[in-house]
Order: structure tokens, then sequence, then C-alpha cells
RNA sequence: GCCCUUGUGGCGGAAUCGGUAGACGCGUUGGACUUAAAAUCCAAUCGGGGCUCAACCUCGGUGCCAGUUCAAGUCUGGCCAAGGGCACCA
């Protein structure tokens, strides 16, 4: 064996070789429990960044630990590969984005095969390749025939950058998710899923999802929003059979109502307004066109509204009151009308105040009165009701279903659960994506596309340089077509799928990868699916694992597999910062793979990624930590290699009380005890820095064992072999190649990453002495070393011995001695 | 405003059940080896106080304030701060 370690030398060895062997192949017919690790697939941007790299080494080191513990793992790779950079790139080059598209997925392919990933390439995925984008249409297809797809005419939200729609999970604060440009609303008729259907379930089976994060779940649960409330319907006194229904969450404060507001795009909006009040609406629904989003939505902005002219009828107490429009009522959501009761919201209350408008208390607090003459903000506690005819003196929460009631009884409103979540919006307005198979007829209308003749392939005669229209536009070949019912001309839907749709299955294609009758086989599915553990970034906590959930469910209702949850267990890694922020080309703080791979190879780059934080923290990157651990690994090395020659792997089984040398004895209890830390590290939450430290305790050890021996007879060549084989096999996970070079420089047979990971004996992790802690009033005074099986009486007479505690508790009386087992005692004095 | 997460040395972070706070590493300081450097190895490293120095002794210390307990980084209540999510969602 070398003295030296050359990482750039054995690790291009090691990484042919397996590629050559297929250790890393998963077979079918195993009879293994499986195991199905999935980190989130990348987009081939051009290069990894150390994001990636984080993220694929925790996922490659769970899989191989779970192969060594007997899984038939399955490890897959793939790409995110449909998408908006890709067409820019087009655009700004005039190359086709296919070709840069594989340009960058080959080169990002050499990168993961340089990290030594333990994937199998076998079931490699591109969404952008015809014979996966296939299914993805198939897919839609299916949803289209359940209603699950359908197209209409809404305000959606519109990236004029990007020069196409965006879905709601996609607006950040106004702004695109991609190119941070401000989105405005547009209206246009535009293709959605109807995940709406699944709002509940979406919900209710988070409780499901025990292996997720709380932050995920909630994140998710927000973004659902389920609210319980009723629907009331307001007659209008100048319109007869003209009603105005408002959602509420708070029936209880029926009674306050003193206006109401409909949102400026409200449908009904122009027969509620008088003549006389005709001219300002007019001027006042414009201006709120104009606005976008951002503005509107603006925090700090002081509400406006105008008033309609009309008024409704309280149906509960036959009050009137004004209806007024106000842009923070918004169209989308409830009824697109809100009924507005000042003294108990703070929104109305502030509108109310601005514009003179009445307030009417109907909840009392329980302490004092509220006076409005002297209210400056809404009440919005709980109380009791006043002002509300039979309901006074009833509880405001009991009253909330009193009241619904009695509109459900006398037929002028109901009950009613509201939902946050939209329907998503799928078209885009961009050629790189998956084609909508739909064709429009003349005489038949809307018309899938008949299964047998997808794919519907993008077309190549497409001119990329035309500005504000989908390039797709272009392509005469690919527009004009034939209806495929009547077969007159027709064209194609030019509109692509999202890049999420394509997303929203991969992880089911993995498990039949190559199937082209359909989409996957659903017994192939079904074995291996649920994903056991997924990881991936916190930023795609509603996009993406919202949207897979959805497809999940909407597959299984469509038999297509039988489980409802594709991700069992997720591990949402946290970012790679340098210098205490993130990394980024525009701060000039990021650090190449490649760089790191070339000075000092993969498996110091594996190592210092998962060393410093726990995998769900944030990670500073740092030039000196990356030296550290370059060092430790040349220390692990010099140690096998200085040592080889009194290796020997054939290692008979160790039993308690067999050594007869007690240096022996201790460090076989040290390799005992790191072997059973780490697997409980890693079993528990992937705690991969405590599992490096044990990697560097256990080194330390053996180093030290070693400096105290001069010459090593044959019981110490035992421990010797024992120590090092157990550290190799423990460090097989991260430091993939440095530990095959080894195992095979000391006669190993096969792969490192074939054998079986190490056992523990808990009589061999025992120690023979124990420190007994001895505590006066909780505080340390003494520390004993004793046998280890002491009795609980030896160890109060070993305490109350020493001159320590006899100093500590000399002239006063002992109240009470606790004594916990093989730990420590307590002894009370006053 | 509501919700989630996190607060431990100079830094990253350890600490199954409440039971030795600061594992392991980075950094720093000192030393060994060397003509020298690199590499490597050894030692020290939470703060205050006592002792001529050291060994040692002692007090305080896990964001803050209370509480429960023989014992609290860990449990309970109340605050504070940072990060993230949602947000005129009626």
């Amino acid at each position: 064996m070398k003295e030296a370690y050359f990482p750039q030398e054995i690790e291009k060895k090691w990484q042919k070789k397996w590629e050559e062997t297929g250790v890393f192949k998963t077979p079918e017919d195993s009879d293994k429990p499986k195991y199905y690790a999935l980190s989130m697939f990348p987009y081939p941007s051009g290069k990894l960044h150390m994001g990636h790299v984080r993220n694929y080494t925790i996922t490659d080191v769970i899989a191989r630990f779970k192969k060594a513990q007997g899984f038939n793992v399955l490890h897959p790779m793939g790409w995110d590969s449909f998408g908006l950079p890709a067409e820019n790139a087009a655009m700004k080059h005039g190359a086709d984005p296919a070709k840069w598209t594989d340009e960058n997925i080959a080169y990002m392919t050499k990168q993961l095969k340089m990290l030594g990933l333990s994937y199998d390439w076998d079931r490699e995925v591109a969404t952008c390749k015809p014979e996966y984008y296939k299914w993805t249409q198939w897919l839609f297809l299916q949803l289209y025939k359940k209603g699950l797809a359908y197209k209409k005419e809404a305000a959606v939200n519109w990236c004029d950058k990007c020069a196409t729609v965006l879905a709601n999970e996609q607006v950040i604060d106004g702004k695109c998710w991609r190119c941070d440009s401000v989105v405005e609303k547009k209206y246009l008729s535009q293709w959605f899923l109807k995940i709406t259907d699944y709002a509940d379930v979406l919900l209710k089976d988070l409780d499901k999802l025990e292996g997720w994060g709380d932050n995920v779940k909630t994140m998710q649960a927000n973004w659902i929003g389920k609210s319980h409330g009723a629907i009331f319907k307001f007659k209008v006194k100048e319109i007869p059979d003209m009603e105005v229904p408002v959602y509420t969450t708070r029936p209880d404060t029926v009674h306050g109502i003193t206006y109401l507001v409909v949102a400026p795009e409200y449908k009904d909006i122009e027969k509620l307004t008088t003549p006389e009040n005709k001219h300002s609406v007019e001027e006042y629904r414009a201006n709120a066109r104009k606005m976008t989003e951002i503005e509107r939505l603006s925090n700090d902005r002081v509400k406006t509204g105008v008033p309609l002219g009309t008024h409704c009828i309280n149906p509960f107490n036959g009050e009137e009151f004004p209806l007024w429009t106000a842009d923070y009522a918004l169209v989308e959501y409830g009824t697109g009308a809100v009924m507005a009761v000042p003294t108990h919201d703070t929104r109305d209350f502030e509108f109310a105040k601005k514009y003179n408008l009445p307030l009417k208390v109907v909840i009392s607090p329980k302490d004092k009165t509220l006076d409005v003459a002297e209210m400056t903000d809404a009440y919005t506690e709980e109380g009791v009701l006043i002002n509300s005819n039979e309901f006074d003196g009833l509880k405001n929460t009991d009253a909330k279903k009193a009241i619904t009631e009695k509109a459900v009884k006398k037929g002028f409103g109901e009950f009613k659960t509201q939902y946050r979540l939209r329907d998503w919006l799928i078209s885009r307005q961009r050629y790189w994506g998956a084609p909508i198979p739909i064709v429009y007829c003349d005489k038949c209308g809307i018309q899938p596309v008949p299964e047998d003749q997808l794919p519907v392939l993008l077309p190549k005669d497409v001119d990329f340089s035309v500005v504000g229209k989908s390039p797709i536009t272009t392509s005469k070949t690919f527009i004009e077509t034939t209806c495929p019912v009547c077969g007159s001309p027709a064209h194609r839907e030019t509109d692509t799928m999202d890049t999420f749709i394509c997303s929203s299955w991969y992880y089911l294609r993995y498990a039949d990868a190559k199937n082209d009758k359909k989409p996957f086989d659903k017994d192939l599915v079904n074995k291996w699916l649920p994903v056991d553990q997924y990881v991936g970034g916190i930023e795609h906590a509603i996009l993406h694992l919202l949207y897979s959930r959805f497809f999940t469910k909407a597959l299984r209702d469509l038999g297509l597999l039988d489980f409802d949850e594709p991700f069992k267990n997720l591990l949402t890694q946290g970012m790679v910062l340098k210098d205490g922020s993130k990394m980024s080309k525009s701060k000039g703080n990021t650090v190449d793979p490649d760089e790191i791979f070339e000075n000092y190879g993969a498996d110091t780059a594996r190592l210092f990624i998962l060393s410093d934080s726990p995998p769900a923290r944030d990670f500073d990157w740092s030039d000196a930590g990356v030296e550290g651990c370059y060092k430790f690994l040349n220390r692990v090395w010099r140690l096998i290699s200085s040592n080889a020659d009194n290796i020997s792997l054939d290692i008979p089984e160790i039993k308690a009380g067999m050594l007869k040398s007690k240096q022996n004895d201790d460090l076989v209890r040290v390799v005992n005890m790191a072997i059973k830390g780490i697997t409980n590290d890693i079993s528990n939450d992937f705690q991969f820095n405590t599992v490096i430290s044990k990697y560097r305790e256990l080194t330390n050890a053996i180093y030290e064992w070693r400096g105290a021996k001069k010459e090593l007879d044959e019981e110490d060549k035992l421990v010797l072999s024992y120590a090092i084989v157990s550290l190799i096999k423990l460090m097989s996970p991260v430091a993939v190649h440095l530990t095959e070079e080894a195992w095979h420089e000391l006669g190993g047979q096969g792969s490192i990453h074939e054998q079986d990971w190490c056992k523990w004996d808990e009589d061999l992790a025992k120690a023979s002495s124990m420190t007994l802690v001895v505590q006066v009033n909780g505080k340390v005074k003494d520390k004993i070393e004793v046998d280890e099986g002491v009795s609980q009486d030896e160890m109060k007479e070993h305490a109350l011995n020493s001159e320590k505690v006899q100093n500590a508790i000399s002239g006063k009386t002992v109240i009470k001695t606790i004594v916990v087992p093989k730990k420590l005692v307590n002894i009370v004095v006053k």
C-alpha cells in the first residue's frame, strides 16, 4: 500500500471499476426488503453547485448505509430538463434547447460520477425526452378524461419578462419565482388542474406524514388555508330578486353589519351601481385594474373604496346598509363580497373610520363594556352577544353555529368550508415543455389527442427570435393538423405544460424507467413506492411537494397505483453558505465543486459537506474546514498504510473476557462503542456530523493505542485488524473511494460497498469500570473510578468516603441521598 | 398580525430518559522535529476570583424572567431576538 494518499488517482480508478462491475445496480429479483432513497432531481443548468453536492451526498450515504444493512436499495437519478433557461439560452445563442440541455446533462453526469454517487444509471430519466413526456401527456389525458384538467378564462398571473403565465405557487411576493420581475394580472383562457378537489384530503393526510418536519407540514396547511364559516345571502333593496352572497368566518357578528363590500372585479358590480355613482365606480375600477398585485396587496397601503349607491337588507334584523366597492375585497376568494362589521374586524374598522361609516357593537367582552365613540381598534376577541335579538347573552363561539342554523332554516344562508388553495394553472406560453395534447376543431371543439398518437412531439422548425409570444407558435407544421374526430383541418394547442407537472410523477417512473407501453407498471410502482427517504431543499415545501402529493392521490383514484402519499420521510437539507450568506454568482462567494474534486478529491468534499452541521441546518463552507477534512483522510490513510503489514482480514470473533491485555480490551470497547454510536446516529435523523466526529474519535484511539505498543504480539495484531477493518467499514458510506482502495490493499474481495454493516456486542461495549459522579446539593464535588458492577449501597459508601465530599458536608445534616444506578450519587445536606 | 423553526465558548456544533455542560472539529497560543519551510506530532484554550507560580481551590455560566425538582441546556408558564412561511383570505 502506498504511503501517501493520492485521491485523484484512486477515485478515477474505482469509479471506472464500479461502472464495469455494476455494483450499484438495483436488481428486481432480490428477496431483501426494499428501500427507496431519493434526491430531488436537478434542473440541468450547466454545472453542479454545492447545494447539489450536499443534497446528493446525504442521500448517497443513506442509500449505502441501508444497503449495508441488508436492504435492496433503489437510488436513481434523473433530470428535470424542461424549463425556461434552456429556451432563453436558445434565444441568446440561436441554439436548440435540446442540444443545450443534452450538453449540460452530459457535463453534470460526469460531475455526479466524480462525486462517487451510487446511482443505478440504468433508471435515469430526463423529462424533456419524448419517451418520458409521452407519458406526461398520457397522464394529462387521463386527468382530462376524469374532469381534473379543464380550460377556463380567468384572471391569471402574467410575467412579461418570461412571456408566460404562472401558477399561484410560482408568484413570490407578487414577483416571478424565476426572474423576480413584477407579475401582472391578465384575463386569459388557460388550462388548469383541479387540485382544489383534493384540498381537504391534502390537508387531512398531512397527519399521516410522521416522517415530515412540522415546518413543511404547516407551510402546506397554511397554503391550503381551510376555514369554517357561513354564506349569507342579502337581498338588494333597490333591485328586487337580486341577492349578494357573502362568505364569513364570523357569523356571530352578523347583527353588527354596517356596510358591505364587493371586489372591483365583482361580476354583478355594474348592476349594483346606481346611475349617480356610475362615474366614480368606473373610475375606481379602472384604477384598480392598473395597479399591480404588489401595490394592491401592500400592507401599509391605506384602504380605499367608493359607494355603489345601492343597499342591502340584513335578514336577521331588517337593518339596511350601503354597498361599497373596495379593493380589499378579493374577487377570487369566497364570493368576492364581504359583510363588514367594523367593531369586530380590524380591516373593516379602518375602512369605516376613514369613510365615516357607522359602528355597532355586537360582541361584548366579559370585563368591560365597549363604547363605540372610544374604540380605537376593532374588538376581535371572544365575548358575549349583545344587540343581537334572540341571540343576546350567547357566547360568541356558540353563536356562530346558532346563527348559521337560523339562516339555514330560513333559507338565506348555509354552512361553508372555504379553502385558500386555487386550482393549478398549468399552461405555459413557452416552447421548451411538454405540449398539451389537445386539438381545437371548429366543428368538434376541444378534442384530446388520441393516445395512440402520442407523443405530440415538439417541432424543430421554430423561430426562437420572436418576442412577446411563444416560439412554438411560429411552427406551421406543429399548429396545423386535423381533427381526430371529424378529420377536418384543426389546430393544435400551443401551450406547453408547467414543468412542475413533469416533476410531479418522475419518482414513479424510476420504478419502471424503460417501459414503453405505459408510464409505469402498477405492480412495480406499488413495490417500490412510497419513497422511503426523500431529500431536497426547503424551497419546494409547497410547490413540488404539494403537486406531487396531489398527483399521487389523483393517480390512485385513476387506479394507476395503490398508495396515497408518495414520500414517507422527508429531509429538507439546509442551504450551503459561504461567509454567512447564500452562495451566489452575484455575491462572488461560490465554490466550484470541480476545483474541490481536483484539489482534494471527492471523498474530502463528501466528508466535509456532512461534517460540520446536521443536514437540516444551514452549512457554512470554509476553506479551512475542507483542509481539515483532507488532513483527516490523510491521517486515516497513514494509519492504514503504516500498519498494513500487521492487518489481516481473517478476524476471528472477539468475545468478552477473551483478551489478556487491558489496553486491547479498551480498544475493542472503543470500537464497539463507535459501531453502536455511528449506527444509531445515522438511524436517528441522519446525524452525519456526529458520525464524523466518531470517526475521528476512533481514529485517535487507534493511533494512541498503536503509539503505546512497540512490538505487536498475535493478540495485538488481531485487535489492530479488528479496529482498522471496522473503521474502514464504518467510513465506507462517506469516504467511498479511500475505503474501497484500503479494502483491496488489505486483500479484500469484491467491493467494500457490498459488505455487511458492522455489528456491535453490548458486552464488548461495556466498560469494566465507571466514573461515579458525586454531587452535594446538586453540585459536582468528586468523580470516583469504581467497578462497573457496584451496588447502590456501595456507590453510597464510595461517595461518603470521598475526602472532598466529607469537606463539603462536614458540620451539616444529611437529609437524603439519591443514588442513580451506574451514574451518580447526590447527597442533600442542610 | 398569525403560524413554524432556532437561540450553548472566538466559530461550526456535542450532550438517548431531567443526572459530569462544552464531545469532535475549526481557529488561536505555546512547544517538538527541521538549516529552514511544508507536512506531522505534543500541549493549552468558557468566564470571574483565590494562590508568588503551578498543581489546586472556589464562584458564575446554555437568549431573558419566574416555576417544578434532590438535580434543568433538557420539563412548565411568561417574555426577547433571529431566520423562514402565510397574509386586506373576510
